[in-house]
DNA sequence: GCTAGGTAAGTTGTGCACAATTGAATTGTG
DNA sequence: CACAATTCAATTGTGCACAACTTACCTAGC
């Protein structure tokens, strides 16, 4: 008799990691709808709200994106009028990310958003708190996989 | 004194979601490129392997996507060789995709992928059986915030 | 100074996600 | 039966992700 042991989707891990992702993100957009950011534009705008100006290199790093994921957002960016790019006078390879006042004036608006997320994800601070941690360790051991 | 009270990148349970996501799909990448695979598209053989023929809306109904993102998917997955996809009869409107030869036999192929992903976690069975219950409740409440 | 090697950002091409729209087929209701 | 409302899949357009490549620039070693 012909057994095939096909995985099932609904033992897997990784869907309900992929699922639970993109069901955040949806409780998102409406509200970073109302600031005109996309999830991936409110990332880059949260890491320049905690220190500014920043190299492109050093947004990749943080979010663990590339220059092909960064160039054109950033570029996008700064046509709403959040960021400006200017070119590195020391090393003209580098690009230096600063936030314009009406970019930083926004981070002000996007504050109550991460209550928000807390409220939409029904669990407790506690489970919160220990998710976070468990997909700390989760995604440092995956990367670390070859 | 101005405190903006911007919310911080490393305190954020969504980032720590969207980066697991992220490295999952990357971890599984390599394994998938020998069968010829993208992660969406293995999720859609996965949801085949249980039980064929599908309809587009069925298959979108448990992987939580749209004919916009599955229509062109079934298309190369049809192009691989993996599924045919053949108008219903008695609802013209209905397009119901089946498993190819190819497609079935791929599902050996891929029974070895899920311990693999399992060892790269770096997760006890008991943590990665909790952080299942935990993401599929996280996701629940999720999509029932509007 | 010159060049080999490396680094930074950008570009190109593919494949999702998802909103919005379209067009065809079916169903519900008067 | 008629036809409005609904359903289903496909299409269009935008914006990520990410691989592969390009271009410009910097730095070491000579």
């Amino acid at each position: 008799m012909v057994m095939t042991d096909a995985p099932r989707l609904d033992r897997q891990v990784c869907f309900a990691l992929y699922s639970a992702s993109r069901a955040a993100t949806a409780v998102y957009r409406p509200l970073l709808d109302e600031l005109g950011l996309t999830y991936p534009q409110y990332l880059v705008m949260l890491v320049l709200w905690e220190n500014e100006p920043r190299g492109v290199r050093e947004l990749g790093d943080e979010l663990g994106l590339d220059s092909g994921t960064l160039s054109p957002l950033l570029k996008r960016l700064e046509a709403l009028g959040f960021v400006k790019r200017r070119r590195s006078g020391e090393d003209e390879r580098r690009v230096a990310v600063h936030l314009t006042d009406t970019g930083q004036a926004l981070s002000g608006k996007a504050s109550r958003i991460p209550q928000r997320l807390a409220d939409a994800a029904g669990l407790s601070p506690r489970e919160l708190e220990q998710l976070r941690e468990t997909l700390g360790k989760l995604t440092a051991a995956l990367h670390g996989a070859h």
